[in-house]
RNA sequence: UCCCUAGUAGCUCAGUUGGUUAGAGCGGCGGACUGUUAAUCCGUAGGUCGUAGGUUCAAGUCCUACCUGGGGAGCCA
């Protein structure tokens, strides 16, 4: 660690108050001495002064550290590269150069961690979303991912705030289930039993009944079955937790553990449900357009440049004009017998364009998804009433005995970001359901003790986070949107 | 899991129908210049061409398997 300048500047350092980059250009006024901390972005010499690009991760935006190479030592100054850690005290001036208004003229300099510039990764210029995913640990350090992170803070912020001010409690549901029963794909088990070794019982099995919790368990793929428990006593609750799905996709829209917002609602229809889906992102999306401009401008600009080479038909809109585009216009609500009939009547069908079969009663592909949202109606699609026998066991099953009460959000690029539907409140039909579709019922008795005691209509829907925050930062990715992403064959960090 | 595609210097990439000592830009290092803006200019170091086999007089280049990344599909959020 150096230190430069006279003691008194010593005893300045340490009993200043600091301050944030983003308070600093946000207005603190010219003249004033200020301290600030940070990370080099880039560091060039001059004859007589020396200029840091400092970053505090407060703002996408550096502040220019201006040092008198006289006044700092040249063991000092060749310590300053890209990465290093610096704390700086200094006069606020209006800045004698073009890029910026204010620039801190440095008094002193303290090194607070060093970065060899022979091995840091970091390099200032333009990394690939590759090589940057493979240095995870750092690339929090650049422009792209520092506006990811910090509109990711803002968006989950955003959700408790939507739902704490409408009167919805935040509900914890477990991680460790041992329930397997809601059909939502491959589970991790958790298991503190010897992998070499399993106690094994007289038939030669496994015996899980030596496991820590005496019984087999997972981690969960769903926190909706509490969540109801929770809805039909609270009112209104939501869950926003990790989830984990151990199915081998390899994809830009799927990860083995991610973040789920899962709402359930007593007394909401279908349609309330739909209607606070689209409030909910609309209001999300707004409240990134209101709070995370500067970042948002950013991607913006990123995602021009990385689609300049691009033909213009495959150009995506411009990420503020598909923002403010998704926030004020209304979805398009059909049902999935509508779609069937638009889909069949397209020109695209009768092109045979489609890879995948059109016809009632087989699940719509992403090709038939994108279809809707992006060439026919170019706007956000809620699909509703959907053909039972491909939907969950809980969904409420509609009067023509044929179609349940679920509704899928489909957006452009990110197709299903959203999965709903009215719960089967009825106990008789709901028992039906389960066994038609082997649903351990005996299992299931804290469930249908709702349906009970005091059933009620209810309904919910999940909202996968990272596919939320895909859309925002109009990022490519999923695996960009979040720290540490865990896919198959992939857990580093 | 399936289909397509890629793996060459720290990073981003070029490498002609197989043919001598594998190139560039950026970054690093050394220097020059300079209130600079991913500064500029000059010089310099740095590569068993993903791994293992195979074909061939000769393989970065062709073939096979595997590993890893990317794109698409399925499953889904």
């Amino acid at each position: 660690m150096y230190f430069c300048g006279p003691e008194r500047h010593i005893f300045n350092y340490r009993f200043m108050i600091r301050k944030k980059v983003r308070e600093i250009l946000d207005g603190e006024a010219t003249g004033t001495e200020v301290l600030v901390k940070g990370w080099v972005r880039t560091h060039r010499n001059s004859k007589n002064v020396s200029f840091i690009a400092l970053n505090d991760g407060s703002t996408i935006r550096n502040l220019q550290v201006v040092a008198d190479v006289n006044h700092f030592s040249g063991e000092l100054l060749g310590e300053i590269n890209t990465g290093a850690a610096l704390s700086v005290t200094g006069i606020l001036a209006a800045s004698a150069g073009s890029g910026q208004a204010v620039e801190l003229v440095a008094r002193e300099i303290v090194l607070l961690g060093g970065a060899d510039p022979e091995n840091f990764p970091m390099q200032p210029k333009k990394h690939s979303l590759e090589f940057l995913r493979e240095n995870a640990h750092l690339r929090f350090r650049t422009n792209t991912f520092g506006a990811i992170f910090r509109i990711r803070h803002a968006m989950a912020f955003a959700i408790h705030d939507y739902f704490n001010r409408r009167g919805f409690y935040y509900l914890h549901t477990p991680i460790i289930t041992a329930s397997d029963a809601e059909g939502a794909g491959q589970m991790f088990r958790v298991t503190t039993l010897d992998a070499l070794q399993p106690p094994l019982t007289e038939e030669g099995k496994v015996d899980f009944s030596a496991d820590f919790f005496g019984r087999p368990t997972n981690l969960t793929v769903s926190g909706q079955l509490e969540g109801e428990l929770g809805a039909t006593a609270l009112g209104e609750i939501y869950t926003f937790g990790p989830t984990f799905r151990a199915e081998n996709s390899n994809t830009t829209r799927h990860l083995a553990e991610f973040w789920m917002i899962e709402p359930e609602m007593a007394f909401y229809d279908l349609k309330d449900n739909m209607d606070l889906a689209e409030d909910f992102l609309k209001s999300l999306i707004r409240y990134a357009l209101d709070h995370c401009s500067e970042d948002l401008a950013f991607l913006a600009t990123r995602l021009r440049e990385e689609e300049k080479g691009k033909p213009r038909e495959q150009q995506s809109m411009d990420l503020i004009e598909k923002l403010k585009f998704v926030a004020d216009n209304e979805f398009v609500r059909l049902t999935y017998t509508e779609a069937i009939d638009i889909l069949r009547n397209s020109n695209h069908y009768k092109k045979k364009k489609f890879q995948f079969p059109v016809e009632w009663g087989v699940d719509l592909q992403s090709e038939h998804e994108r279809y809707l949202v992006e060439n026919h109606f170019r706007k956000p699609v809620i699909l509703i009433n959907y053909p039972k026998e491909i939907k969950a066991f809980y969904m409420k099953q509609n009067d023509d005995g044929k179609t349940v009460a679920a509704m899928d959000v489909l957006f452009p690029q990110i197709g299903e970001i959203i999965g709903g539907s009215q719960r089967e409140e009825d106990y008789d039909k709901l028992v039906a359901r389960m066994e038609e579709m082997h649903i351990p019922v005996e299992e299931m008795w804290w469930y249908l003790d709702t349906r009970r005691y005091g059933t009620v209509p209810h309904s919910g829907f999940g909202l996968g986070f990272e596919r939320f925050i895909l859309f925002i930062t109009g990022m490519g990715n999923i695996r960009d949107v979040i720290a540490f992403p865990r896919t198959p064959r992939n857990a580093e960090f």
